[in-house]
Formats: structure tokens, sequence, C-alpha cells
DNA sequence: GCCAACGTTGGC
DNA sequence: GCCAACGTTGGC
């Protein structure tokens, strides 16, 4: 069973254009726990992302990707000179986990956050709940449904 | 830059 | 285990 995600990138530090130059990247730097259990115990190959732009002028689903590998352990989190650095984490019972995601495409547009607040029937949607502050979260396939309609539509 | 919301840390 | 202090996230 196969699932889709939200995954968020500050734009500044890697965007949906970073994504698509270098194909393929190591989901790297995920340091919360919760994100983490997802990221680690229910991501898989197969799976759909909406690549989200956060922090940003526009915050906002930017395109799709897709988990091309599933979880391994981030070896940023043992690397002293990476700002994910985690001297806490032990290389013999890794901490952090990351996946690898591939490109699919960019969206022509921009689906902002005022726009999916303002859209019927993504009311649920994980990233829209007041605090939320987790940077992967599940979404439904009628949420993804609705949200790559969106993509297609003029001036989205 | 501000600040609300949330997660983590650490003293007790 | 409680909870205050602190750090981070992320929209605005």
């Amino acid at each position: 069973m196969s699932h889709i995600w939200l995954m968020k990138s500050e734009p500044a530090t890697f965007s949906i254009a970073d994504l698509q130059e270098s194909k393929i990247t190591g989901w790297e730097g995920v340091r919360n726990y919760q994100a983490r259990n997802m990221l680690r115990d229910e991501m898989q190959v197969g799976d759909r992302v909406l690549f989200y732009h956060s922090n940003c002028a526009i915050p906002g689903i930017a395109g799709l990707a897709e988990v091309v590998r599933a979880s391994y352990p981030d070896p940023t989190a043992f690397d002293p000179s990476s700002p994910y650095f985690d001297e806490k984490s032990d290389p013999t019972n890794p901490r952090w986990y990351q996946v690898d995601v591939k490109f699919i495409r960019k969206f022509p547009h921009i689906i902002t956050l005022a726009q999916l607040r303002a859209t019927f029937g993504l009311e649920a949607m994980w990233v829209l709940r007041k605090g939320n502050r987790l940077s992967i979260t599940p979404v439904t396939a009628k949420e993804y449904a609705i949200i790559l309609q969106l993509s297609e539509t003029e001036n989205g």
C-alpha cells in the first residue's frame, strides 16, 4: 500500500528547481521524531511527494516528486561539518534517516498556501492545520487529486 | 522582524 | 513526571 506525502523544503536551501537540476536527492536533515518515524517506517519506493516551499515569500506546493529509495541512515548526522550534524547520533544505532526522492515535474504556478486554504475539499489537510510544523505529512488520495487538478488550471 | 505554536532540554 | 526555559518553525 503506497502513500502520498507532502514534504517541506525552504527554497533558499533546496527548491523544486534544485531538485529538477539534480534529478534525485537524499532528503537529509529531518530532525524531528514524528517526521522521522513516518519517513523511516512508512515511506516506500513509488510513494508520491508534493514538494512544498516553506518559509519564503510565496509558500505553497511547487511540484511533484517520487520516493525512489526507502529509508536509510542520514549520513549528515555523522558529519561534523554538516549543519545537520548530531553528536548524539551513534552510527551503530542511527537516530536519523532519509529517503531518496526523484523529480517528476514542476508546476507551472505554485499552488499557494492561500489557495490551498480556499479550496473546498482540502480543509482537513495536515499542512493547513493551525500550528502545524511537521516537515513531512501524509496526504489523502482525494486531496492529491484535487491538488493535481489545481496544478492544471490556468493562473493556478 | 515579529511572534504564535510547538518540540526539546534539564532542573527538581 | 512536571514544567519553565529555551530553540526552532514558518506565516505574515
